[in-house]
DNA sequence: CTGCCGCTTGAGGGTTTCTTGACGGTGGTG
DNA sequence: CACCACCGTCAAGAAACCCTCAAGCGGCAG
């Protein structure tokens, strides 16, 4: 369903929550520490970020403000404490949601979703992307290459700029399948590799001379030019 | 921006909301119950009412009727459940706009200013929109099309005016349910498709040879010349 | 009461788009 | 070198989608 950042020290919560998620039918990337949390925010760009408060190199609150420096991403906190101060200072601080420790991974989901849905709601669009000298525009959905207007249908589109969000970065075929499809969905890694076929053909490029889409053997695709 | 009344039984949600509201530039009042809520509505006639539907002494829906039937304010409903009947519910009680718990001040803040927004335009009229060579006028409820007139029913004239608020973004047939006909839930596509054919055709154009109604195929219609 | 108008809904038709299986080529590995 | 996993493309059937027509339903005016 989502992308999801999971950061989060204690190595029994981290590894059943990211299984649980992912089961779920979302992304999952997992760190442990706040350093390495929010170079993975600037990294990665995750569409959520679930940040424990208790971590061992930094305060969950300066993790927090920093994050909140660099992205706009939507951030539920996992606390120990449930007292009104502290939540009321969260969400000044800029958390979109928190839970309370213990929590099932079940709820954590729901949360999940729930801050996906608001945030559905209140984003008019992303602004356009530009890889090179293709650009992409989410809100009409047109895309150019050399100024040259490009016919894409739905999935050819919901494809090319799943690719464009983290340009340069290679991506699995199974986050494609997520993100683009929705579905937690195993097989059918066919269905990726005809839509890109077409999308390059739509781009003017083959896959043996690539200029945008580049396969990466055994990992995925990455979005760069040249 | 405007004079709040904030109807929210949790302390830590009160005074935080309140405090973030105030920020924001809004002019914010409190109170605790229900009770206190439909006497301060009639006292101090606030220009946007935030109620929460877990209030302690009267059930949400029943101060929102209560509210309704003494005032027209512009009601913002805080819910915890989310599911479709619920909502539909609600707007059918006479609710604005809802938001589902937890929510970030800044999400409260955009949705009065929207709220404020539609009911500002709504009195004094939005000013005329062009698009290329078509022009809708919302106060007269005029359309030309290179200078001569179009007549269109309510209906047809309401999905153009929708269009027209985002010229060039790809809209689907959900939004423009909602926005037009009100209703948030599913079912009922094939309305929208048969207005759009008869606005097509007083527009003088086809839906094989559109000139400013541009269906993308999967997604949803928007509005542009050529 | 009757007829007209605007709106909604269902059905049909014609496309477009998506998925899936098959096949051949290629690169990595033992 | 042989094998295997992976990738790209083709083709065909299935599914989804959009447009239009037409029937039915109020509401409203005459």
């Amino acid at each position: 369903m989502a992308r999801v950042l999971l950061v989060e020290d204690d190595d029994a919560i981290r590894l059943s929550l990211g299984k649980s998620l992912t089961t779920a039918g979302h992304v999952v990337a997992t760190v442990a520490t706040g350093a390495e949390g929010i170079a993975a925010v600037a990294r990665d760009k995750p569409e959520v970020l679930l940040l424990d408060l208790g971590l061992p190199d930094l305060d969950g609150k300066d993790v927090l403000a920093m994050v909140r420096a660099v992205s706009e991403v939507p951030v539920i906190v996992a606390t120990a404490r449930d007292d009104d101060a502290s939540v009321v200072r969260l969400l000044d601080a800029g958390a979109d949601d928190y839970v309370i420790k213990p929590f099932s991974a079940a709820q954590m989901d729901a949360r999940i979703r729930a801050v996906l849905r608001r945030l559905g709601q209140d984003q008019q669009g992303e602004s356009t992307v530009e890889v090179g000298a293709l650009k992409i525009d989410p809100r009409s959905r047109e895309v150019t290459v050399d100024g040259r207007p490009v016919e894409l249908t739905r999935k050819e589109f919901d494809l090319l700029l799943a690719l464009s969000r983290r340009p340069g970065t290679v991506i699995t075929k199974r986050e494609l399948l997520a993100e683009v499809w929705g579905l937690p969905w195993g097989g059918g890694d066919r269905t990726v590799d005809v839509h890109l076929s077409w999308l390059r053909r739509k781009l003017g490029e083959t896959a043996a001379q690539p200029r945008f889409l580049h396969s990466v053997r055994g990992v995925g695709v990455k979005l760069s030019e040249t």
